[in-house]
DNA sequence: GTACAATATGTGGACCTGCGCAGATAGGTA
DNA sequence: TACCTATCTGCGCAGGTCCACATATTGTAC
């Protein structure tokens, strides 16, 4: 039980709330635009990142200097079951839309083109 | 998003879990057999039960010397699915399997009739 | 090689959390 | 009144968490 506990404290803090929501509705984004859309700054946003991939919630994919984050394939019915959660009851919170406004207006190079 | 965290937050603790699980699918328990069904000491339960009652996840009925726990009506879509979680995807963990076998055996005095 | 941008990490401090122990509170019974 | 049981709480310790700042690492372009 301690292992679903772990995946419960790994959600425990509004940062990472948000980056998840952020990730279950846009698939895959870079940390300097996440870092922008929630409009914190980037090491603390690739701290709470570090986190969340250690519970095993978000992977990884390297693309030059930039890292794509993106929500990690369910491996368990409670996973599968808080994913949805995270789709169907926090995608329309004031804050998850405010955050995805931002992302639409993102500026980082990346972004950028 | 500050109170979906606190939500999570309450739920981050392995005997919070297997609290609000057993809650789940026994409706109304009293403290002394959650204290024995969990194997745990009582003050440990009471304080754990408190941290959950803070955050709405359960409600209690004082009957006597006994106090009732049992989830509380989900006041959010979140709170409705996490409590669907509790009973389809953590019901038939090891942990809360041992807890619902030794509930079935529990001895304190209310127990017992 | 240098310079720059994106990302990650080490440090230190303030704060929070879970625990066990001991004791307090409250209800029931006599 | 007193006693018993169920439940709750104050305390201190040990360990964990979050933050900002500074620094390190990695990759791109020159």
């Amino acid at each position: 039980m301690q292992q679903e506990a772990e995946l419960f404290k790994a959600l425990s803090d509004p940062t990472r709330l948000r980056l998840v929501v952020l990730l279950a509705t846009h698939g895959e984004v870079c940390v300097c635009v996440m870092a922008e859309a929630l409009d914190e700054p980037d090491f603390k946003i690739s701290r709470h990142l570090r986190i969340l991939r250690a519970a095993g919630i978000v992977e990884t994919r390297r693309e030059g200097t930039w890292m794509h984050y993106r929500l990690a394939e369910p491996r368990t019915g409670l996973e599968a079951c808080l994913q949805a959660c995270f789709r169907d009851c926090l995608n329309d919170h004031k804050t998850v839309v405010a955050d995805a406004a931002r992302l639409g207006q993102a500026s980082c190079r990346k972004a950028r083109g």
